[in-house]
DNA sequence: CGCTCTTGTCATTGC
DNA sequence: AGGCAATGACAAGAG
């Protein structure tokens, strides 16, 4: 025969094992400092959650908790560690893509975020859904944003686990009912929500975003400057460009970059960007406006309507995804090679460079993104000290609106990022499809991510099967029986209802006494007899004792309505008497020991009395009858076995709702890893979409740009870059390639 | 007959 | 110090 210590051992070592498998990690410091029980000895230690000790030590260490393990409060000792795990699983999930991912989707949460083209309606799902989960009825909306996800998922080809793919309703409600016991708690939703990181990102990009635009905010201050000076990344000098393009490519590159601007930021189809957007196409000047109007062109532009801040954020955030993903792999040398470091010498000191040959050619010139030219803050400064390695030519594409350019703007180069250095320079003379796709290293690298992903899904994800898998062994392997809907209150009315069952089939006295009271069959119940009434009856009369059996019962716990809120109190009414018959023989039989050592040492009175009575009405009882030792030491007996009975029954429920707590949150936290799994995989795609859009238009400005003798210029000899300033310069592709190469070293050598 | 499960009991510990 | 709850361990009985 098997204990059921082993039993339980087991399943907690198997609980023990799956939550560490699926990312739960304890980190006792943050439930103390949180004032949540102490989780090590449930989670990792190898002592089970049951042991005494750990209750009466949190009593002892935990200021401010003394949750009784009978207590209901138990609910939320549970309910907190889920939440933990909860967090845990997030935690492990942070892979850096996942969360720029996530805070740009959410980067407006006034519903406004849309897809500025027809293809980003992916974001716009991984949107909704987020938000959705984030809700109070986050059941609900779960499972329905799951579905979603879980069709994205199959274009993809992506296997995430399906586990919440086929949410029950019962599963909504139990989603819906912990949730709600999260907010009982005080903590609310939004602690795992990605929403509400976005919120804390938010904040401290409303600060950085008030910093920058008290330096650099074009049309602000004295130091804002005329689109035509060139300005010294490093010391905030300007100087005058060079404008060797006529009006009529200042125009029309402007409205490239313009157009650069809205498709690549694919998630701002806000309520004002398209807004934005229309006015500043409508106000590019046309090609018979005099040239003296377009030098202050963008600046006003930018800066008039109200939303250069959602451009500015949105190219933050295309730009930040760019060097996530970069930074994220970066076993792909062609993204990576070319993104400028921040600040970079190389970029500014090509700024400084006007009289290069192609310098004097700049079609772009007055192309400037100073709306989004603080967006590159991203990038640290902290290779600002880099020495100049090259003074090559360079070609200021679009002197900047900002002027101190905050040392923070690193520069970014396209170039890399959009035409491999294997470009050949055949297809530079428009920007059609011949182009060679610039982004391929990066997509491929998003699909490896997706491939990655994928593999990690199989890998460590749960889905239904494994699921149900798993839940088999344990329940086979513990030994016990782990219904799901055991919950316990569940548990509770199982029992009461067993324990009027057996009520009923007790002596007539006892059924009535159950009758009358739920709580009051715990005496009742298995120490009452027809022999034993009957001595009652010799003594106190059987009708008498029914009122003050119940009388006890109140005595005994102090509070009747406190007793009716115990569910745990109600299993007490067990049953010793196994298909007790109807006869009095039968119930002879069926009589418990100590009721059978009572009935033959004659106590004259009830064992349920000697086990529930109060210490002090116990001895007054005592104190009435004349009782020889043996039945003093008898009915002593009788009531510690009795209590210890009872104990041990209330010990074995606890044990079993802890497994079921554990098993459920087991549960939870393979749903939400499955759901962030999906979320990333939709990020992905995102991104995906809108590099791909920046790609198409590098290409269509690119193809545009044409020399001063109208050629256009080879993409395998020049390529664009973002300057740190925000302007797009046009560099010679070898110095492209340098960059690129020594942004390259550095992630390894951060990794390191 | 052996196994599993439930239940009761004892011993111990700590409040 | 006594009462009591909690719990591990063991045993008995039922299925």
């Amino acid at each position: 025969m098997l204990s059921l210590k082993k039993y339980l051992t087991e399943g907690l070592l198997q609980f023990t094992i799956l939550l560490s498998l699926i990312g739960v990690r304890v980190d006792v410091d943050t439930y103390l400092t949180s004032q949540l029980p102490p989780l090590r000895e449930i989670i990792l230690g190898p002592s089970s959650a049951y042991t005494q000790t750990q209750f009466h030590n949190l009593r002892n260490t935990l200021d401010g908790y003394g949750i009784h393990p009978k207590s209901i409060d138990l609910d939320n000792y549970f309910t907190a560690r889920r939440l933990l795990s909860q967090v845990r699983a997030l935690d492990r999930l942070q892979v850096p893509t996942t969360e720029v991912s996530a805070w740009l989707v959410h980067r407006d949460p006034e519903g406004s975020v849309s897809g500025s083209q027809p293809s980003s309606g992916l974001a716009l799902e991984s949107s909704s859904g987020l938000q959705d989960v984030t809700g109070p009825d986050n059941g609900v909306r779960e499972s329905e944003t799951e579905q979603g996800f879980s069709e994205d998922l199959e274009d993809l080809g992506a296997v995430a686990p399906p586990v919440s793919g086929d949410l029950t309703k019962e599963d909504i409600d139990l989603i819906d009912i912990l949730w709600r016991q999260d907010i009982d708690l005080g903590a609310g939703r939004e602690i795992f929500d990605y929403s509400h990181r976005q919120k804390e990102q938010d904040v401290d990009k409303e600060l950085q975003d008030g910093v920058e635009q008290e330096d650099t905010w074009p049309g602000e201050g004295e130091e804002v400057l005329a689109p035509n000076l060139l300005v010294d990344g490093e010391t905030g000098e300007s100087f005058p460009a060079q404008v060797p393009g006529g009006e009529n490519q200042t125009a029309l590159s402007l409205e490239l970059c313009l157009r650069l601007l809205e498709a690549t930021c694919p998630f701002g189809e806000n309520a004002e960007f398209p807004a934005d957007i229309s006015s500043l196409t409508e106000a590019v000047p046309s090609e018979s406006e005099p040239p003296g109007l377009q030098n202050n062109l963008l600046s006003p532009l930018l800066t008039g309507t109200e939303s250069p801040f959602d451009l500015e954020q949105q190219w933050q955030d295309l730009m930040s995804i760019m060097e996530m993903q970069a930074m994220e792999v970066n076993t792909s040398t062609n993204e990576i090679l070319y993104n400028n470091p921040p600040g970079d010498p190389l970029s500014t000191n090509y700024s400084l460079a006007p009289n290069t040959p192609i310098n004097q050619n700049v079609s772009l010139h007055q192309a400037s993104l100073g709306g989004c030219s603080q967006d590159f803050s991203l990038f640290s400064p902290e290779v600002e000290s880099l020495p100049v390695a090259s003074s090559s030519t360079l070609l200021p594409l679009v002197p900047s609106n900002s002027t101190s350019l905050n040392s923070t703007f690193g520069s970014t180069n396209l170039t890399g990022l959009f035409f491999p250095p294997q470009l050949n320079g055949t297809a530079n003379d428009t920007a059609g499809p011949e182009l060679p796709d610039p982004l391929g290293g990066l997509l491929d690298e998003a699909m490896l991510d997706e491939i990655s992903l994928m593999d990690l899904a199989i890998e460590e994800g749960f889905n239904s099967v494994q699921a149900s898998q798993l839940k088999e062994e344990f329940d086979s392997d513990s030994g016990l029986s782990l219904d799901s809907s055991h919950s316990p209150s569940s548990l509770s009315s199982s029992e009461g209802s067993s324990s009027s069952s057996s009520s009923s089939s007790s002596s007539s006295s006892s059924a009535s006494s159950s009758a009358s009271s739920s709580f009051s069959e715990e005496g009742a119940v298995g120490y009452s007899s027809d022999s034993e009434t009957l001595d009652l009856e010799e003594v106190e009369g059987a009708v008498g004792y029914q009122p003050e059996y119940s009388k006890f019962c109140r005595m005994s716990y102090q509070d009747p309505s406190q007793l009716s809120c115990l569910p745990y109190l109600e299993h007490v009414g067990h049953n010793h008497t196994y298909n007790m018959a109807p006869s009095a023989l039968d119930s002879d039989k069926q009589m418990s020991r100590d009721e059978h050592r009572a009935r033959a040492m004659k106590i004259p009175f009830t064992n349920d009395k000697i086990i529930n009575l109060p210490v002090e009405e116990f001895n007054e009882l005592l104190s009435k009858y004349q009782l020889s030792e043996a039945q003093l030491s008898l009915i002593r007996d009788i009531r510690r076995r009795g209590k210890n009975k009872m104990a041990a029954q209330n010990c074995r429920k606890r044990k079993l709702d802890t497994i079921l707590n554990l098993k459920r949150d087991v549960e939870d936290l393979q749903r939400d890893k499955a759901r962030l799994l999906r979320e990333k995989v939709e990020f992905l795609r995102s991104l995906r979409q809108m590099k791909q859009k920046v790609q198409s238009l590098y290409q269509e400005v690119f193809g545009r740009l044409r020399d001063e003798n109208g050629r256009p210029y080879s993409p395998s000899q020049y390529a664009l870059q973002y300057a740190g300033d925000g302007s797009v310069l046009l560099i010679p592709r070898t110095l492209a390639d340098q960059q690129a190469r020594r942004q390259e070293r550095k992630p390894k050598d951060r990794r390191k």
